[in-house]
DNA sequence: TAGTAACT
DNA sequence: AAAT
């Protein structure tokens, strides 16, 4: 077996109080395998989510049809069609409230936030992404929250990715930052509203997930 | 405009 | 780069 793009990466840790952190830029790092122990968890709690509020895809305003299937949940969700980007209360396919955030995914994001120097975040918005086969996201700023002062923590979960990782302007390019099962993102301060992406993902299977890769990022929004 | 076409 |  040839080694592949990921094989270099130590092993996960599994735990957020102790498994390794990098520095990915100013205020931005990866805490490798952080919530590989959460893992089987945060799966089931997706599962029972997305059975009430689906996981859909989204067109973008300019018309386009994103790749990866998005749902949310918390006080506010992300939704996003030919009327713009936007956080709102309500499910646009339900009309009703999207579920509660579960207290358990707080709590993590609310750690990972902490060992990357962002004391007392407190999530309101989890944007649950699945991404199935050559599914991708172009480069974007996450800039619809109002309040720029939390940082964004994401969960990567399955199949293992390449993370875009741009600067401030969409013309730096960016660079490419291997994702696995249980990595953990979190920028805030300077490279707050630096864009980002992911890259078509991968051939693969992974035990847990099969052929795909969940993201959960969690954000602090100004209602 | 979190995507795409249409360039180079 | 430009459309929306």
């Amino acid at each position: 077996m040839l080694p592949d793009l990921f094989s270099d990466l130590p092993p996960p840790d599994g735990d957020l109080a102790t498994a390794p952190l990098t520095a990915i830029d100013e205020g931005a790092v990866l805490i490798r395998g952080g919530i590989t122990r959460h893992a089987e968890h945060l799966l089931s709690d997706i599962r029972s989510l997305t059975a009430q509020a689906p996981l859909r895809r989204l067109y973008t305003p300019g018309g386009g049809l994103m790749s990866a299937s998005l749902s949310c949940c918390g006080t506010v969700g992300w939704v996003s069609d030919q009327r713009g980007y936007r956080y709102q209360r309500t499910d646009p396919l339900s009309g009703r409230p999207w579920p509660a955030l579960p207290a358990s995914w707080s709590q993590l994001a609310a750690q990972a936030a902490g060992r990357a120097g962002y004391a007392g975040f407190v999530p309101n918005s989890t944007l649950i992404n699945r991404y199935g086969r050559r599914a991708e996201m172009g480069l974007h700023q996450d800039r619809n929250e109002g309040d720029f002062s939390a940082p964004i923590v994401s969960f990567s979960l399955g199949l293992a990715c390449l993370f875009l990782w741009g600067g401030s302007t969409r013309s730096q390019r960016p660079r490419r930052i291997p994702l696995t099962h249980g990595d953990v993102v979190v920028w805030g301060g300077p490279s707050r509203l630096f864009f980002h992406g992911i890259a078509p993902l991968p051939d693969g299977t992974h035990p847990l997930t099969g052929p795909c890769r969940y993201n959960l990022t969690f954000r602090h929004v100004r209602p």
